[in-house]
DNA sequence: ACAGAATGTTAATAGTTGTTAACCAAATGA
DNA sequence: TCATTTGGTTAACAACTATTAACATTCTGT
């Protein structure tokens, strides 16, 4: 299967042009996909979207606080902080804050550096995730997903089997319970291939994943809808 | 289990055209097969399909992630990985071997050496697989196969006679328990032929054993149909 | 060369996935 | 508030892919 993004996928936020190319230019030559931002304006939409690995995000961000940002980051979205800063002081506060960033660095930092950290970073993530992946089985709800045999099963119903689709979708919520995964970011995982406006194979896929585990599925308790933004899985997953 | 040919296929993985050709023209001269791509696109497809024993992967590959690519490849597949990297960065080293390959070389690089390594790596390939093939038996759900009489047993039910071409295939499944084989890996495993598009040989081979072993052949629990990719041994080997 | 078994091929059937469009619900703005 | 717009749900269908029975061919042992 070929994926869209072999390479990984960091987003650079920082307000200084200068520094900014330069530390583009750095990570472009190393082999990663890099998009770019002077502020904070519009990345949670971005990083919801394009399957971002690692945000190196400068803390003194006009306009924006780049603090308030990686809080709502670290909540919505599953991506890799790393919080640049110029005061060694700040990053004090920082830690103290526990604000869910992964790792910082202070300015001058040395574009190696900052290289070794996000590896780094991006190796801790892909770890965890094979944890997961290395699972069994999971359940949530009712259900059990035996992820070997690709099926379903239940205390109270009979076994269930899932289309590939439908498995890779459910794999795909169950890897990121409780947070909101938008119709771009889905089609990347599910299908491998880039969703344009207006297409309905995630809404289908949903609504043939809801058909099988909801009870009822007019109205929804696990895979619930988030007007304007994409999907949400509400249940705890074990 | 014996390759189509006697000898070994490989597949170079190298931007430089230079440095791939010679690497390529010297693996030829040792009576290798040797299969070449300039970056990683792809390959993910002709490893899957055409039965390749070792990758040597260049780490640094325009646009594509070396490490990434190796990490999927570890994971859908039971290919030999030879990591290739311009540098001796420590991180590089750590994560490539967590990632799944199997041995690592530094440019700049003796061909000698990376022959010596691809060889190592195939006889360690080997004596695994032997290890495997020298068991008397392999057991899954219920089932005994006795590879010397090529025949399956089970408790509840009388002794079993295989054809050979459910022999050989069910043989490949039980070599790689867990992973998605396609149909041109199987054709080339199983019948030592190519697999040309709209071709059900395989279809029709998964059927005949699916009615031998399968307790309900349409509602399979061990050889599984993994829709648009191939098939999917389900069920836990020892 | 023959019988019987194994294997390969074909085509009708069944199932999965993607696309469309009509319909319904939520947000927006006079 | 209601009309309008935007976004979500869903059934129906089209395109694609897998299953399977029946038949054709090849292989094997005598």
């Amino acid at each position: 299967m070929t994926d869209t993004s072999s390479t990984h996928h960091v987003l650079i936020v920082e307000d200084d042009e200068v520094t900014r190319a330069r530390i583009a230019a750095y990570f472009e030559s190393e082999n990663y996909r890099v998009s770019q931002s002077e502020d904070g304006e519009g990345i949670n939409r971005l990083i919801a979207e394009s399957a971002i690995d690692v945000v190196m995000l400068d803390i003194n961000l006009p306009g924006k606080d780049g603090l308030q940002l990686a809080r709502e980051l670290s909540e919505k979205t599953d991506v890799g902080i790393i919080l640049v800063s110029a005061r060694s002081d700040e990053i004090d506060r920082i830690i103290g804050l526990e604000i869910g960033a992964d790792d910082y660095v202070t300015k001058p930092f040395n574009p190696r550096e900052l290289l070794a950290r996000v590896k780094n970073l991006i190796r801790r993530k892909q770890s965890d995730q094979s944890r997961h992946q290395n699972q069994r089985s999971k359940s949530f709800s009712g259900w059990t997903l035996d992820l070997s045999r690709r099926c379903l099963s239940s205390n109270t119903q009979d076994k269930l089997s899932l289309t590939r689709g439908e498995f890779e979708l459910l794999v795909t919520f169950l890897e990121h319970p409780g947070k909101t995964l938008h119709r771009e970011w889905l089609m990347e995982k599910v299908t491998h291939r880039v969703w344009s406006p207006n297409e309905r194979t995630i809404d289908v896929l949903v609504l043939r994943l809801r058909n099988k585990i909801e009870q009822d599925s007019h109205a929804p308790q696990i895979i619930l809808t988030v007007h304007g933004e994409g999907y949400l899985f509400a249940s705890e997953v074990l």
